[in-house]
RNA sequence: GGCUAAGUAGCAUAAUGGCAAUGCAAGAGAUUGCAAAUCUUUUAAAGACAGUUCGAUUCUGUCCUUAGCUUCCA
């Protein structure tokens, strides 16, 4: 089997998986800023690192996922100044913070779990982790890279550049930078126009505000991933991942903030994931032009013309690298459900087959090549396209046409069971629980379905069809008989 | 302006220095009372121009177009 290749950001190339400790891996990843309802944009960081969470768990690392809930807003735009997001929505609403954040965290969690994302193994908060941030700034002022002026400390990317590179995540030069942020905006306090903030004092209006050495006031921006993944995964672990709007400035921040602190960097291989897009544009709630993931899942929004399940969600994700944009349309998704309904009925027909003495399948073909494209910086897009390798070739022997042993059967049942489920976390699109009475009054609407096709009756038949399908249940005849699946 | 990516069939999305794969859509046939599902099969793609090469969609360069970042954003 080929060893696991990441494509690290940092070395805008793939590099061979080596875990820190062996057997063991710390993954880090941003998380959301719990201001609003989550939309498909927060679905392509839960579904890809959902995925490096359980491959890395399949090949038996023990895997500690840690992702963070940001409940202190980061600052807003500049008509706003001062103010965090959190506290904005808060006064708008008039409620607490913390009861804003409690909705929405809530809220984000449902949706994760709709998307059967696995719960990270820690899910800290930036507000229950102000002393480990403070403490790191202290360590940062120490060390020489920050200074305080009224209050509010600040990051000294000068100084610091002077010792290390600042910009190597994304390929920044500090020059340029000050060179080009030329519009004044009366921000004198800072030493250089790319300094940024690591704690800032309250302005009497701010409600989110904590004490510490230099003023009462609230962590800055970037701190809040530095502290937690350290407190967490240690001085050093293996990825951290978010999404490709992250890299500048919140994650060179943060690479920037560790060697302030510590002396060296963290994290041995970012990830990121690209952008969802809205007629090729980024899909984004400062654009205004998002969808909810609730409205996916109810439909209710303009440019949906029906209601997505979860799961094609997920599939439709996956079915792009982790690394390319996704461009989001209605003919897409439709697209996803069907190829997603059409894989599961592929694994439920392989239940079906009857085994014969030989095998026209080769299930060691197909496990090496699932591998290899996983294996590949996780090119779901491949293995989806191999699976479907697979399929058609289960609907081929469903047809008649070749034939599967029973240790064949056995062996591509686990793998695909291993790959569409343990690893690319699909679900059957199941029809929840059906209660008992429902199937037995199908078992009689059927049943003289049944008689009237004996009958010839055609018209009863066909009737007794168009109205089950008007209530969503399709039914579909097959040599066994009669089968039925409501949406 | 700077930085980073990307431009592949009707749509979406991959791999690859030498048949361009997969899903959906479209056409034909098989199967079915008719459907659905399934099978077989057909059509259909590389922004433009140079260069390197026996050979380029792939490597290099120029141009065009698009996106992201450059300020909160997944």
């Amino acid at each position: 089997m080929p060893d696991l290749n990441l494509y690290n950001t940092l070395s805008r190339k793939k590099e061979v998986f080596k875990p820190l400790n062996e057997g063991k891996v710390g993954m880090y990843v941003c998380g959301p800023t719990v201001y609003g309802d989550a939309h498909l944009g927060h679905a392509r960081p839960g579904i890809t690192f959902d995925v490096v969470f359980r491959y890395m768990q399949h090949l038996g690392y023990k895997t500690r996922y840690v992702r963070n809930i940001t409940d202190v807003g980061h600052l807003v735009n500049d008509a706003d100044e001062g103010e965090d997001k959190i506290a904005k929505k808060a006064r708008l609403d008039q409620l607490e913070p913390m009861e804003v954040v409690a909705f929405y965290t809530r809220s984000y969690h449902k949706d994760m779990a709709m998307l059967n994302t696995l719960p990270p193994s820690i899910e800290p908060t930036a507000t229950g982790h102000i002393i480990e941030q403070i403490a790191m700034i202290e360590k940062i002022l120490a060390n020489g890279y920050a200074y305080e002026v009224d209050g509010n400390v600040y990051f000294d990317v000068v100084k610091y550049n002077e010792d290390h590179a600042y910009g190597k995540l994304s390929g920044r030069n500090i020059d340029d930078m000050i060179s080009n942020t030329r519009d004044l905006e009366g921000q004198s306090e800072k030493r250089n126009s790319v300094d940024f903030a690591l704690w800032k004092k309250a302005s009497p209006e701010h409600i989110m505000r904590w004490p510490s050495p230099w003023s009462e006031g609230f962590p800055g921006w970037h701190l809040e991933c530095s502290a937690m993944s350290t407190k967490y995964l240690g001085a050093r672990f293996d990825i951290h991942g978010g999404g490709m709007d992250l890299v500048f400035p919140h994650h060179e921040a943060e690479i920037a903030q560790s060697c302030a602190s510590d002396g060296h960097e963290a994290v041995n291989y970012w990830m990121h994931n690209n952008m969802i897009t809205i007629n090729g544009q980024k899909m984004g709630k400062s654009l205004g032009n998002f969808i909810t993931l609730s409205e996916f899942f109810s439909g209710e929004h303009d440019k949906l013309e029906q209601a997505y399940n979860p799961m094609t969600i997920r599939f439709f994700i996956l079915q792009a690298h982790y690394r390319s944009t996704v461009d989001f349309s209605n003919e897409a998704l439709l697209a996803a459900e069907k190829g997603m309904t059409k894989l599961m009925a592929a694994l439920e027909t392989l239940e079906g087959i009857q085994v014969s003495e030989d095998s026209t399948v080769n299930v060691e073909d197909y496990k090496k090549k699932f591998y290899e494209s996983i294996n590949d910086d996780f090119n779901t897009p491949i293995l989806i396209a191999h699976l479907f390798d697979a399929v058609k070739q289960i609907n081929s022997i469903a047809a008649g046409k070749g034939s599967l042993n029973k240790s064949s059967k056995e062996e591509l049942t686990q793998l695909l069971s291993d790959f569409c489920f343990d690893i690319l976390g699909l679900k059957k699109l199941a029809v929840e629980a059906q209660d008992g009475l429902a199937d037995d009054v199908m078992e009689v609407v059927l049943g003289l379905r049944k008689i009237a096709k004996e009958n010839k009756d055609w018209t009863t038949a066909d009737f007794i069809r168009d109205e089950l399908g008007k209530l969503n249940i399709t039914v579909k005849d097959s040599k066994e008989g009669a089968i039925w699946t409501k949406e």
